[in-house]
DNA sequence: GTCTATATAGGGATAGAC
DNA sequence: GTCTATCCCTATATAGAC
């Protein structure tokens, strides 16, 4: 077994990464990914049976990626306002990396509900629970004002990762060039922490 | 309603629209919108010549159904504070009953820009000016935080727009039923306003 | 206008040589 | 393991009867 073996099948993977977050599940082309891979379209087969297979590799990766990392940050031992610092500052990061992974998500997800749920059946625990729990004890101790938990979790996460989703449209609207736009993103990653704690704080 | 009265052309319009939201462009068969208007394939390329044409139908009719939404509101004559609970309020109202459309909207328009660029440059003024002008003179009244305008305009079409994207994830993550989902945005819709008033407002 | 039947192409998948 | 050639189904699109 040389290392030349997994050459083929490390390429693939990354192709159909590329081509899959690129036109999606039913816009992508298996000759599509052998060109990007540089290898023949039958090879695709010989390492995965199947277009779907490639793309349950492709999808489950990403999700692997991308939905943990947050519930890492966020049920992490951090005090609360550092927390929040942390989470924009390390999720807008990775998400700069990987700005086309919000889209790829939530179109596959919406389209097909199935393969989420095996996915959240047998890898982790989908719910912060620390972080739900650390709000409960910040507004019982009369650090922030008293809301649903809830809500703050999911305006988190609809200010880092809207803009990457939206971006077209942003960019167009707001008339930025792809540089402008990075640009305007990392100002954000300064921007919404104080954002956010300006709004929680009790006066 | 049959398929021998002429509402046809409305028919395939209709289904063209729940299927495409549905299932995305290259998901839709014209079988299924066949199926769903309740008349034969080929009438699908009598009224209009290709699926390209019945999608490029249903993207136009959907951004016009929403971008100007936005725009409108914002660009009105109301003060501040009352905008803020306008828009909340009228946006998700209408999201709620079109749900599928931010993300049909925004998938869409990254997997093919040039849609946007056509529509944008012909149908209407993409920059809410009047409410950038507005926040600005917010600042200089010394109502609210100084800091730059596009941040906040991104901030609320992030809070309205991205629980609807992820609706599925959130869903799952937060362990909702589709009722307990959708009550969940209507509590947030009295939410949201207070939420972002108290970050802005200058203590 | 609406249908049935069919042409044509495209793309996923396999066979078989090397 | 990697290629070329090919199978075969599916989906868009058209032809033609009524």
């Amino acid at each position: 077994m040389g290392p030349t073996e997994h050459h083929s099948e490390e390429a693939i993977l990354n192709a159909a990464q590329i081509v899959f977050l690129r036109r999606g599940f039913y816009g992508t082309r298996m000759q599509e990914i052998a060109d990007e891979a540089g290898i023949n379209k039958a090879l695709l087969h010989y390492y995965f049976r199947s277009k779907d297979k490639i793309f349950e590799a492709i999808f489950l990766g990403s999700l692997k990626n991308f939905l943990p990392q947050i519930l890492e940050i966020l049920d992490s031992d951090e005090p609360f306002e550092k927390k929040i610092n942390t989470f924009f500052s390390n999720y807008i990061g990775l998400l700069l990396k990987n700005p086309h992974i919000p889209n790829f998500i939530m179109h596959e997800v919406a389209h097909n509900p199935e393969r989420l749920q095996s996915f959240f059946k047998k890898s982790f625990e989908a719910i912060p629970k620390k972080f739900l729990k650390q709000i409960k004890d910040e507004i019982d101790a009369g650090r922030i004002e008293k809301q649903d938990p809830r809500h703050i979790l999911v305006s988190l996460l609809s200010l880092a990762i809207f803009p990457f989703a939206a971006k077209p449209i942003l960019q167009f609207g707001l008339n930025l060039t792809d540089e402008e736009f990075k640009q305007f993103i990392i100002e954000r990653k300064k921007y919404l922490p104080e954002f956010v704690m300006k709004s929680l704080r009790k006066k």
